[in-house]
DNA sequence: ATGCACCTTGTAGTGGCTACAAGGTCAAGC
DNA sequence: GCTTGACCTTGTAGCCACTACAAGGTGCAT
């Protein structure tokens, strides 16, 4: 399989693959005669495992760690549960202040009374 | 006031100051006789300004553009109302987007049976 | 005179891609 | 066999909003 089939199979760009292989997150895939990039099976489901773990929020450092603690099965789960644990605490910090966040610009946006910029409350706030 | 005090009146950093500077959102103050940059209310009140702004998760460049709406009060504050309503429409589809991923890490998370990471379920939802 | 906090400019790095440019490879169609 | 066009290659630079130096200048207290 080549880069962009790759590609395609993971919801991915041939340019985000190779740069997930310049970053050391991929290993240097086999080539074919014509020097192109030959994925197989294993290089799928790892990539999988990344496009998952990213869409979840997970950074490349905490992906980094994910896959090398996958990669010893006989290991104790409690390295993974605590990266998972930490990063949902980090997801519940951030919904709580894009909550707020939203609550401030809810309340801005309705009282704004459509007049002219002088008295605009959107830009009293801002203006503090 | 130097450029020292301002940050610490608006809770940025001089580094922070000096690539608004950079980048065109504020302008080039006065200088004292060591070359010290010099700011007084007017600056003061533009850079509180760009930091609720920023607080509320406006980008730069609409700062920008609400930066130069606030100018210019005899205008309509239909532009700033739409800018406004634009960011909080796109803070909704974040807020969702964290709640979804919110309850997935949530379940990832409860699954686990703190064994082995052979048979770990955050590993296994990853992993496909 | 010395120390120290603060300031100056300039450059480079962060994360996670994304966007080129300039050229090589390969299968299909004529 | 020759062209077209889709794909691939490497390398470099850009995005956002900062942040982190390094190397040197200023200003005030001791």
């Amino acid at each position: 399989m080549k880069i962009g089939a790759l590609a395609r199979k993971t919801g991915t760009t041939a340019e985000t693959i190779r740069y997930y292989e310049r970053t050391g997150l991929l290993e240097e895939p086999p080539r074919t005669a014509g020097n192109y990039r030959d994925y197989g099976p294993t290089e799928l489901a790892r990539l999988r495992f990344i496009r998952r773990a990213r869409d979840l929020g997970f950074t490349m450092a905490e992906v980094r760690q994910l896959l090398s603690l996958s990669d010893d099965p006989s290991q104790s789960c409690e390295a993974v549960d605590s990266i998972a644990s930490l990063h949902l605490r980090e997801v519940d910090r951030k919904l709580g202040d894009l909550r707020k966040l939203r609550t401030e610009l809810r309340h801005m946006v309705d009282d704004c009374q459509h007049g002219a910029v002088g008295e605009c409350r959107i830009i009293e706030v801002l203006a503090g």
